[in-house]
DNA sequence: ACCCAGGATCTAC
DNA sequence: GTAGATCATGGG
Protein backbone atom coordinates (compact mmCIF):
# COMPACT_ATOMS: atom_id res chain seq x y z
CA UNK A 1 0.00 0.00 0.00
CA UNK A 2 1.32 3.67 -0.89
CA UNK A 3 0.01 6.59 0.78
CA UNK A 4 0.87 10.22 -0.42
CA UNK A 5 1.35 12.29 2.45
CA UNK A 6 2.02 16.03 1.92
CA UNK A 7 4.96 18.01 3.58
CA UNK A 8 5.71 21.44 4.30
CA UNK A 9 6.45 22.27 1.19
CA UNK A 10 3.84 21.64 -0.84
CA UNK A 11 5.27 18.47 -2.19
CA UNK A 12 3.68 15.07 -2.41
CA UNK A 13 5.90 12.26 -1.39
CA UNK A 14 5.40 8.76 -1.95
CA UNK A 15 5.75 7.39 1.46
CA UNK A 16 5.96 3.43 1.51
CA UNK A 17 3.46 2.02 3.85
CA UNK A 18 2.96 -1.56 4.43
CA UNK A 19 0.11 -2.95 6.56
CA UNK A 20 0.91 -6.33 8.20
CA UNK A 21 -2.11 -8.90 9.68
CA UNK A 22 -1.85 -11.10 12.65
CA UNK A 23 -4.75 -13.35 13.25
CA UNK A 24 -5.45 -16.15 15.94
CA UNK A 25 -3.57 -13.44 18.51
CA UNK A 26 -4.54 -14.55 22.23
CA UNK A 27 -3.77 -13.24 25.39
CA UNK A 28 -2.82 -9.60 24.02
CA UNK A 29 -4.46 -6.19 25.11
CA UNK A 30 -2.72 -3.23 23.59
CA UNK A 31 -3.39 -1.43 26.52
CA UNK A 32 -1.55 -3.59 29.03
CA UNK A 33 1.16 -4.32 26.75
CA UNK A 34 2.07 -0.37 26.20
CA UNK A 35 1.51 1.13 29.29
CA UNK A 36 2.82 -1.46 31.81
CA UNK A 37 5.90 0.50 31.79
CA UNK A 38 8.61 -1.77 29.63
CA UNK A 39 8.43 1.00 26.72
CA UNK A 40 8.23 4.87 26.35
CA UNK A 41 7.95 5.44 22.20
CA UNK A 42 3.93 4.26 22.42
CA UNK A 43 1.07 6.75 22.77
CA UNK A 44 -2.59 6.00 22.41
CA UNK A 45 -4.08 8.14 19.70
CA UNK A 46 -7.37 9.52 19.44
CA UNK A 47 -9.41 6.73 17.54
CA UNK A 48 -7.65 3.86 19.98
CA UNK A 49 -5.09 2.99 18.09
CA UNK A 50 -1.30 3.22 19.16
CA UNK A 51 1.61 4.89 17.03
CA UNK A 52 5.33 4.05 18.37
CA UNK A 53 8.50 3.48 17.67
CA UNK A 54 10.64 0.44 17.52
CA UNK A 55 14.71 0.82 16.80
CA UNK A 56 14.29 2.66 13.56
CA UNK A 57 10.61 1.44 12.19
CA UNK A 58 7.51 3.03 13.10
CA UNK A 59 3.68 1.65 13.62
CA UNK A 60 0.23 2.23 14.40
CA UNK A 61 -1.23 -0.55 16.27
CA UNK A 62 -4.52 -1.86 16.57
CA UNK A 63 -6.34 -4.84 17.79
CA UNK A 64 -9.95 -5.41 16.87
CA UNK A 65 -12.69 -5.97 18.99
CA UNK A 66 -12.54 -9.54 19.27
CA UNK A 67 -9.08 -9.74 20.18
CA UNK A 68 -7.81 -11.87 17.58
CA UNK A 69 -6.56 -9.83 14.70
CA UNK A 70 -3.59 -7.80 14.84
CA UNK A 71 -3.78 -4.92 12.07
CA UNK A 72 0.24 -2.91 11.85
CA UNK A 73 0.64 -0.24 9.34
CA UNK A 74 4.26 -0.11 9.42
CA UNK A 75 7.03 2.27 8.14
CA UNK A 76 9.38 -0.59 7.79
CA UNK A 77 10.86 -4.00 9.39
CA UNK A 78 9.78 -7.34 7.73
CA UNK A 79 6.69 -9.10 8.72
CA UNK A 80 9.31 -11.43 10.95
CA UNK A 81 10.42 -8.23 12.78
CA UNK A 82 7.18 -7.23 14.02
CA UNK A 83 6.10 -10.53 14.24
CA UNK A 84 9.60 -11.16 16.88
CA UNK A 85 8.83 -7.48 18.18
CA UNK A 86 5.45 -8.41 19.75
CA UNK A 87 6.66 -11.64 20.80
CA UNK A 88 3.72 -13.51 19.10
CA UNK A 89 5.17 -16.76 19.33
CA UNK A 90 5.11 -17.18 23.09
CA UNK A 91 2.36 -18.77 24.63
CA UNK A 92 2.13 -16.45 27.91
CA UNK A 93 -1.25 -18.85 28.26
CA UNK A 94 1.23 -21.57 29.32
CA UNK A 95 3.70 -19.37 31.54
CA UNK A 96 0.29 -17.53 33.29
CA UNK A 97 -0.80 -21.08 34.41
CA UNK A 98 2.99 -22.33 35.63
CA UNK A 99 2.93 -19.01 37.51
CA UNK A 100 -0.37 -20.00 39.11
CA UNK A 101 0.54 -23.86 39.88
CA UNK A 102 2.89 -22.58 41.59
CA UNK A 103 1.39 -19.40 43.76
CA UNK A 104 -2.27 -18.82 44.09
CA UNK A 105 -1.72 -16.05 45.49
CA UNK A 106 -0.88 -15.02 41.70
CA UNK A 107 -4.66 -15.84 40.04
CA UNK A 108 -5.78 -12.60 40.74
CA UNK A 109 -2.95 -10.73 39.50
CA UNK A 110 -2.90 -12.63 36.48
CA UNK A 111 -6.58 -12.00 35.51
CA UNK A 112 -5.91 -8.74 36.20
CA UNK A 113 -3.08 -8.12 33.82
CA UNK A 114 -4.48 -10.26 31.25
CA UNK A 115 -2.74 -9.21 27.57
CA UNK A 116 0.65 -8.38 28.97
CA UNK A 117 3.53 -8.77 26.59
CA UNK A 118 6.88 -8.84 26.94
CA UNK A 119 8.60 -7.06 23.92
CA UNK A 120 11.46 -7.78 22.12
CA UNK A 121 13.09 -4.58 22.18
CA UNK A 122 16.30 -3.32 20.75
CA UNK A 123 19.22 -3.72 23.55
CA UNK A 124 20.52 -0.20 23.35
CA UNK A 125 17.69 1.31 22.88
CA UNK A 126 16.48 -0.68 26.25
CA UNK A 127 20.13 0.14 28.01
CA UNK A 128 19.59 4.06 27.45
CA UNK A 129 15.73 4.10 28.26
CA UNK A 130 16.27 2.73 31.82
CA UNK A 131 19.21 4.72 32.77
CA UNK A 132 16.63 7.79 31.87
CA UNK A 133 14.11 6.09 34.11
CA UNK A 134 15.98 6.18 37.48
CA UNK A 135 14.70 8.25 40.10
CA UNK A 136 12.14 9.24 37.35
CA UNK A 137 8.27 9.39 36.48
CA UNK A 138 6.96 7.88 33.44
CA UNK A 139 5.57 11.16 31.46
CA UNK A 140 9.08 12.83 31.77
CA UNK A 141 10.71 9.59 30.86
CA UNK A 142 9.16 9.62 27.80
CA UNK A 143 9.94 13.09 27.31
CA UNK A 144 13.37 12.74 27.98
CA UNK A 145 13.70 9.78 25.04
CA UNK A 146 11.77 11.67 22.85
CA UNK A 147 13.97 14.50 22.88
CA UNK A 148 16.59 12.45 22.54
CA UNK A 149 15.36 11.40 19.71
CA UNK A 150 14.59 14.60 18.19
CA UNK A 151 17.65 15.77 18.43
CA UNK A 152 19.48 12.72 17.78
CA UNK A 153 17.29 10.40 15.83
CA UNK A 154 18.29 10.49 11.86
CA UNK A 155 15.09 8.84 10.40
CA UNK A 156 11.45 9.98 10.69
CA UNK A 157 8.40 8.50 9.74
CA UNK A 158 4.43 9.40 10.78
CA UNK A 159 6.34 12.00 12.63
CA UNK A 160 8.47 10.16 14.84
CA UNK A 161 12.19 10.20 14.90
CA UNK A 162 14.08 6.78 15.02
CA UNK A 163 16.21 6.43 18.27
CA UNK A 164 19.53 7.56 18.13
CA UNK A 165 22.24 4.86 17.29
CA UNK A 166 24.68 4.75 19.53
CA UNK A 167 28.00 5.93 17.51
CA UNK A 168 25.63 9.58 17.44
CA UNK A 169 24.85 9.47 21.45
CA UNK A 170 28.94 8.63 22.12
CA UNK A 171 29.35 11.51 19.92
CA UNK A 172 27.96 14.21 22.13
CA UNK A 173 29.08 15.40 25.44
CA UNK A 174 27.26 15.53 29.05
CA UNK A 175 26.89 19.23 28.40
CA UNK A 176 25.56 19.06 24.98
CA UNK A 177 22.71 16.27 26.00
CA UNK A 178 22.29 18.86 29.41
CA UNK A 179 20.27 21.01 27.27
CA UNK A 180 17.26 18.17 26.60
CA UNK A 181 16.98 18.42 30.44
CA UNK A 182 18.50 15.19 31.12
CA UNK A 183 19.74 15.97 34.53
CA UNK A 184 22.81 13.91 36.11
CA UNK A 185 21.85 11.02 33.81
CA UNK A 186 23.28 13.09 30.72
CA UNK A 187 27.12 11.71 32.10
CA UNK A 188 25.71 8.28 32.16
CA UNK A 189 24.10 7.84 29.09
CA UNK A 190 27.42 9.60 26.72
CA UNK A 191 29.64 7.49 28.84
CA UNK A 192 27.11 3.91 28.29
CA UNK A 193 26.77 4.59 24.44
CA UNK A 194 30.57 4.66 24.61
CA UNK A 195 30.83 1.41 26.69
CA UNK A 196 28.47 -0.27 24.73
CA UNK A 197 30.52 0.58 21.16
CA UNK A 198 33.30 -1.24 23.10
CA UNK A 199 31.49 -4.37 24.88
CA UNK A 200 28.60 -4.78 22.76
CA UNK A 201 25.74 -6.97 23.14
CA UNK A 202 26.42 -8.78 26.12
CA UNK A 203 26.75 -12.13 26.39
CA UNK A 204 26.72 -12.49 30.24
CA UNK A 205 23.59 -10.59 30.88
CA UNK A 206 24.99 -10.11 34.64
CA UNK A 207 27.50 -7.35 33.16
CA UNK A 208 24.59 -5.20 32.52
CA UNK A 209 25.60 -3.60 35.92
CA UNK A 210 29.00 -2.63 34.90
CA UNK A 211 27.36 0.55 33.35
CA UNK A 212 27.95 3.16 35.01
CA UNK A 213 24.38 4.89 36.19
CA UNK A 214 22.82 1.12 36.01
CA UNK A 215 22.26 -0.68 39.34
CA UNK A 216 20.15 -3.32 40.17
CA UNK A 217 17.12 -2.42 39.38
CA UNK A 218 17.77 -0.81 36.21
CA UNK A 219 19.88 -4.08 35.15
CA UNK A 220 17.05 -6.47 35.55
CA UNK A 221 14.56 -4.57 33.64
CA UNK A 222 17.39 -4.12 30.60
CA UNK A 223 18.07 -7.34 30.82
CA UNK A 224 14.48 -8.75 31.15
CA UNK A 225 13.28 -6.06 28.73
CA UNK A 226 16.37 -6.15 26.37
CA UNK A 227 17.68 -9.51 26.80
CA UNK A 228 14.59 -11.27 27.25
CA UNK A 229 15.99 -12.84 30.45
CA UNK A 230 12.23 -13.87 31.85
CA UNK A 231 14.07 -14.72 35.33
CA UNK A 232 15.40 -11.02 35.80
CA UNK A 233 13.14 -9.48 38.84
CA UNK A 234 12.83 -5.64 39.17
CA UNK A 235 12.26 -4.38 42.69
CA UNK A 236 11.80 -0.98 42.76
CA UNK A 237 9.58 1.22 45.34
CA UNK A 238 6.38 -0.29 44.13
CA UNK A 239 7.78 -3.94 44.29
CA UNK A 240 9.20 -3.78 48.16
CA UNK A 241 5.97 -2.82 49.20
CA UNK A 242 3.83 -5.40 47.58
CA UNK A 243 6.63 -8.28 48.25
CA UNK A 244 6.34 -6.70 51.78
CA UNK A 245 2.51 -6.96 51.59
CA UNK A 246 1.95 -10.57 49.81
CA UNK A 247 5.31 -12.44 51.44
CA UNK A 248 6.20 -10.23 54.83
CA UNK A 249 9.48 -9.00 53.67
CA UNK A 250 10.81 -5.93 55.63
CA UNK A 251 11.42 -3.80 52.86
CA UNK A 252 15.00 -3.40 53.08
CA UNK A 253 15.40 -6.89 52.32
CA UNK A 254 15.58 -6.67 48.66
CA UNK A 255 17.94 -9.41 48.72
CA UNK A 256 15.82 -11.54 50.74
CA UNK A 257 13.59 -10.83 47.80
CA UNK A 258 15.40 -11.24 44.53
CA UNK A 259 16.40 -14.66 46.54
CA UNK A 260 12.52 -15.56 47.07
CA UNK A 261 11.77 -14.94 42.96
CA UNK A 262 14.03 -17.24 41.95
CA UNK A 263 13.60 -20.21 43.95
CA UNK A 264 9.61 -19.16 43.98
CA UNK A 265 9.04 -17.97 40.26
CA UNK A 266 11.89 -19.29 38.92
CA UNK A 267 12.43 -19.05 35.36
CA UNK A 268 9.38 -16.78 34.90
CA UNK A 269 10.07 -14.48 37.77
CA UNK A 270 9.99 -11.28 35.61
CA UNK A 271 6.83 -12.13 34.08
CA UNK A 272 5.31 -12.45 37.72
CA UNK A 273 6.89 -9.01 38.27
CA UNK A 274 5.25 -7.90 35.32
CA UNK A 275 1.77 -8.69 36.98
CA UNK A 276 2.43 -7.76 39.92
CA UNK A 277 3.40 -4.44 39.49
CA UNK A 278 0.21 -3.65 36.92
CA UNK A 279 -2.09 -5.59 39.52
CA UNK A 280 -1.19 -3.56 42.78
CA UNK A 281 -0.66 -0.14 40.35
CA UNK A 282 -3.84 -0.22 38.46
CA UNK A 283 -6.38 -2.67 40.20
CA UNK A 284 -6.01 -2.15 44.34
C1' DA B 1 8.66 24.66 50.99
C1' DC B 2 8.24 19.58 50.79
C1' DC B 3 7.69 15.05 48.68
C1' DC B 4 7.70 11.88 45.03
C1' DA B 5 9.04 9.65 40.63
C1' DG B 6 9.88 1.95 37.83
C1' DG B 7 17.43 4.60 41.77
C1' DA B 8 22.45 4.92 41.66
C1' DT B 9 26.60 6.56 43.53
C1' DC B 10 29.65 8.11 46.96
C1' DT B 11 31.03 8.32 51.59
C1' DA B 12 31.45 6.86 56.21
C1' DC B 13 30.96 3.61 59.76
C1' DG C 1 27.95 -4.92 53.82
C1' DT C 2 24.81 -1.29 54.95
C1' DA C 3 22.54 3.32 56.42
C1' DG C 4 22.56 8.39 54.88
C1' DA C 5 23.30 12.27 51.91
C1' DT C 6 23.37 13.82 47.28
C1' DC C 7 22.42 13.80 42.65
C1' DA C 8 18.73 17.22 38.09
C1' DT C 9 14.17 17.88 36.82
C1' DG C 10 9.23 18.64 36.94
C1' DG C 11 4.67 17.92 38.97
C1' DG C 12 1.51 17.71 42.83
Amino acid sequence: MVKGLSLNDGEKVLIKMTVHIFGGIRDMNLEQVFECGQCFRWNKMEDGRYLGAAGEHVCIASLDETESILRLEVSGGDRDFWYNYFDLGTDYSAIKAGLIAGDPKMLEACEAGYGIRILRQDYFETLISFIISQNNNIPRIKKCIEALAERYGESEHMGMKSFPRPEVLAATTSEELGELKLGYRSEYIVRAAQRYLEVGYPEDPETVVDYHGVGPKVANCIKLFGLRCFDAFPIDTWMKKIMSEMYGFKESDVKGMQNFAEEHFGEYGGIAQQYLFHYFRNVR
